[in-house]
DNA sequence: TCGTAATCGAGACGGTACGTCCGGTCTTCCC
DNA sequence: GGGAAGACCGGACGTACCGTCTCGATTACGA
């Protein structure tokens, strides 16, 4: 399975390496027990902050040993890599079409918050400090958190200056920087709840303005 | 002085209250031991994080006993708010005047970034956790952090609308809000250096733009 | 043998109840760890003193970790008392045989004055205090230092009477009773040497008188 | 300096030996508190043993500073010494006279004991290790505690041999050290009761055959 | 009547060791 | 292979004592 490839990580001894591996000697590993310490691994980072959370809370919170997860990686911090790496991404967020490029957007990002809250600042915050130290971990988390929005937001933008509605220099790249910095200033700095309120705000008050010139 | 307000902290029992105070039996704590334990205290967040730094490497860091710090402090949490809250805070940065409210912005950003920079960005780095279950000092490290130069943006918007540069509708408050997200963006989540070139782009892409309309 | 039941000291939790012990789960305590730890206690104590070696330093030289040792030995006095019992009891020294009881006694008690030195009786001054707290340490020192010799005194008494050197009255335990004191006295209250002069002495001017009435 | 000759204390208590003494400058120490400190220091050994009882505790129960403590004695072992030395020393056993010698060896050894026991035995405990480091003290310690017992056992066998009841062979320095041996082990090793049955056991395996030749 | 100098109680100071606990790893059982 | 249990090393924890130092206050001289 391609999983073995994915789940090795970065020095996978290349155990799997073709396909018509005869199956290995000994009980095959159980791929549930995998997803399951992956995820309790993700809300202990959530929960604590990656420095705090220990191999022995992730093996009973996921009922595993922790020889079981030794067996599968090497420490923490490739545990955690992979945990954020193979997070379930339901980008199922249709884009909205109400018409209104504005309506839109507010739409959009209302949906967006949905799935970020919460669950993602608590794990930012988690690991911010490890992002500092390893470059990978904060590409890795970066592209997670924000830049899968990066695509859509210039889908958005496409269509509302194809219909005429923003004028063709309007900046996908600077909403989405601009958009982002500000979600991210109330998630970590203000701790303010991101609401309807707040994401109006963001909308008229900024987007709409830098769209427009 | 207010600063004796603030530097006795939580636990003021409330002694100081006049200036002739009868003095307390006994050898008087060393006020210069408190500072290097407060102020190593803020290297070592910077430097492994506030889950990581331990009493110890404190003490052999300020060339303090554990005792010491430990009749100061109740543990690790008080202590770290009480240095964080007692920061140097040489404001010294004259807002500068050169005529123009472009090249102003762009003087009083280049300066602060000058100070906010590594020193600041580690310590928010390693703090960002702690932050979120503690909101006192949450809002401790914002005003810290960037409350400070509100006002000065203030003062800034407030000349240039004055002389006619910016329109009256000019936002101060919220060229603080998105400048600041910017920055903190770039600190916190991309890792991206913060040059001259960054914050060309923040102020000619986005403030301007935002503040003429 | 009866030797372990000795050895494994005051906790025995009496597990060994046959020798099909139905084996305690989880990782089995390491013996070479044990050894390791003994040795290097033993070695510490000749060079620094029983009450200048620290914990600390008998875990770095024995490249253990603390809890290591403290999930065996409560304590210091208790892990150097189990070090010295279990230290090898080369009691090699053969029972001397020169045809008169009087030069074999002052045989036995030069050898054994060579094996108790210096060795000894800083350990026992060392754990002199301890020994007052815990009686069971008392007994395991008495016997170590002292009772070992009891055997051998009373062989050396029983062959002079079967020879009719000496009367039968003579009683072997009341010999090694005054000698170890007197010889204790010297080692840790008055300090004076113990050499031939003074074993010749407790030999003619005390053990003799005592045994032929 | 006069200073020298206060300072080392301890092997020196009247040092006003004239009454002309040029007098040092500054406030004299105060004798009260001296004895203060001293007569806590036993009463602390008695109640929680040499060992256990702290500096910091003396202080306090002396109210006295550390200071004034260190000024005057270099650490516990001579402090504890020297309040040994100098204390109530009430020697009032008369020399019993039961007409018998046997008889008043016993009444003699049986009041020595009162005496000796339980307090004096701790502080030999506790002091053990530390008599190993400073042979004046061990000296001190040694005279304290046996050699005024020595010029009495002189007196009764003087008395005894006057009278025709032991030989002129009889040695009293034998008797002293080996019924002060004997005492000692008891004390210190075995821990068994010093008694009636014990001090009979004495006096007629050992010290009566010894006398009698 | 001062000034000097050493005392006093109180307690902070740097160190060192304590015994406990936890984290990450390894090693044994048994299924 | 997998789970459970627990030993292993390393090291941080907070406490306690050590012996020294530093306060302000006190106390005796000698000027």
């Amino acid at each position: 399975m391609v999983l073995d490839e994915t789940s090795t990580s970065t020095k996978d001894v290349g155990t799997a390496h073709a396909g018509l591996e005869p199956h290995a000697p000994g009980r095959p590993r159980d791929e549930v027990r995998e997803q399951a310490i992956l995820d309790a691994a993700l809300e202990l980072v959530a929960e604590v902050g990656y420095d705090c959370f220990s191999m022995d809370s992730l093996a009973a919170r996921a009922h595993a040993s922790k020889a079981t997860i030794y067996r599968r990686w090497s420490g923490k911090a490739e545990l955690v890599v992979e945990a954020v790496r193979r997070r379930n991404c339901d980008d199922s967020s249709i884009t909205p079409d109400t018409g209104s490029f504005r309506d839109d957007l507010l739409a959009f990002l209302t949906a967006m918050i949905k799935v970020v809250a919460e669950e993602d600042v608590a794990l930012l915050a988690g690991i911010t400090r490890a992002m500092r130290l390893d470059p990978d971990l904060s590409e890795l988390m970066r592209v997670q958190v924000f830049e899968r929005k990066h695509e859509e937001t210039s889908r958005l933008v496409a269509r509302a200056t194809s219909r005429g509605e923003l004028p063709g220099s309007a900046d996908a790249d600077l909403l989405h920087e601009v958009v982002g910095a500000l979600v991210l200033n109330r998630l970590l700095l203000t701790g303010d709840p991101i609401d309807v309120d707040f994401l109006t705000h963001v909308v008229d008050d900024v987007a709409m303005p830098l769209l427009h010139r």
